[in-house]
DNA sequence: CGGTTCATTGATTCGCGTCAATGCAGGTGG
DNA sequence: CCACCTGCATTGACGCGAATCAATGAACCG
């Protein structure tokens, strides 16, 4: 997950600063949709830029001049209310798409986890690009229908699930995040903090922690360290994680 | 509990069943960005189809093969566990498009509300049709950045919100919709059970219907009949749907 | 080393869920 | 026309799961 050391750029032509040619997750973005003829295009408009770990990319509200590609690091997203209640509507990886919805204002704030690189274009001119590539259009619309699937996903998870249920699932999501990055599929590596795992799940994070350790105590997994979890017994997790699991 | 369409349609052209010239929803739906030509095209591969309240449209993980506009009624979308618990994730409205997230099968079960008119789709023709005029390929990108807006909203709301504002944030946004429709913004009809409302938000009826007894005391609502709602204080309401209100 | 941040655990509280009863239409058949 | 359902909304009594309040411990760091 290591990428190599880039100059920082801002707004000049990124053709020699960014060669696609070595983007670890070019196959995963909206870049696995170009030939190389509009590939060449995305580039030209194509900068970068990188975020230390707490860093506010943006607030909610703030007019959007660009969208990325996530190169390396974690983002995570979030809705706030105004006596501080936090919602985090998602964590971003590698290959993933920063930007939608597409509107003129973010309904979300932005902050890194980790450090993070992004590949990023001016929101007007990939719409410009959009409407001469028409794959480019129809991968962003592809996006958006997963993100659409994931939502809704959450949404169970968030009215409907308990409190058990909804670490297994995040954890089961966590880990088919990281086996599409060369992961095992079986330890997960937890960049985010117990704080922010609550915030995803609506929970706290002491019910967050409690619910560590009663899996843990299930054997269903293993914590070596609280930023590592290994699955122990997927089936069972995976079943809990369904709702299938009458009592705990 | 399965009802079919009334008027069966199938594979003829709609030119005489379907005059999109006295579709009341055509300035709402993805139709909005067509012209005149672009119209007449997908009218060609239109039919209508008719349902009874109650009637399912299709269940969680069946093949899509149709995707289609509302022109009048309303739909409730919603997943199911295992053992019993629903999350409605929407409802559809007229002018509302039926079939995103666009995938192979759809990821929820479709239900009827009220009496219900659709105006379908193959899907397969869709997509070909969407190759064909980019318009459409625009339009229904823009429908799914908004879908993934509310998606957004409506996890903060089920992650964070009390009972309270969870019905403040549902009854203004009803609100919302119904003056879309030519409705005052004041007076809302909720044609669905409190059930619904409840599985919609994350909720049990009991609680739902509290918090309905518990607003209408504070005078910020009148309940004429339990399927009628008056806003009585927009601002109150507002600013408990907003959370920015210390104690009930 | 003190100071800070974060994870975990325990004790207690509280909002909402559960269980239960009542009321109120609307429909049906005698 | 009325007796009797049946489904839905409302209300009350009570219990539980997760939040809150609080303390301890572990890792990191200047």
């Amino acid at each position: 997950m290591t990428v190599q050391p880039l100059a920082p750029n801002r707004k000049k032509p990124a053709f020699a600063e960014m060669p696609c040619d070595d983007c670890t997750v070019r196959e995963l973005a909206i870049c696995s949709s170009l030939d190389h003829g509009e590939l060449e295009q995305l580039r030209t408009i194509a900068t970068t830029a990188e975020f230390e770990p707490g860093a506010t990319l943006q607030q909610e509200g703030d007019a959007v001049e660009s969208v990325s590609n996530v190169m390396s690091g974690t983002l995570k997203l979030y809705k706030l209310l105004p006596d501080g209640r936090r919602q985090i509507t998602g964590f971003l990886v590698p290959g993933d798409f920063l930007g939608l919805p597409m509107g003129p204002a973010v309904p979300y704030a932005v902050e890194a986890v980790t450090k993070t690189k992004l590949c990023r274009f001016s929101r007007r001119r990939l719409v410009e690009l959009m409407g001469r590539i028409p794959a480019l259009e129809r991968r962003l619309l592809d996006v958006a229908n997963e993100e659409l699937g994931h939502a809704q996903d959450q949404m169970l998870l968030l009215g409907r699930k308990t409190a058990r249920e909804r670490l297994a699932s995040f954890l089961l999501d966590a880990a088919a995040k990281a086996k599409r990055h060369g992961g095992s599929g079986e330890v997960i590596d937890l960049p985010m903090s117990r704080a922010d795992i609550a915030d995803f799940l609506g929970l706290t994070t002491e019910t967050v922690s409690r619910s560590f350790t009663q899996l843990k105590k299930d054997k269903l997994i293993e914590l070596p360290d609280p930023s590592t979890v290994r699955i122990a017994n997927r089936p069972g997790l995976s079943a809990i994680a369904a709702g299938e699991i009458e009592a705990g």
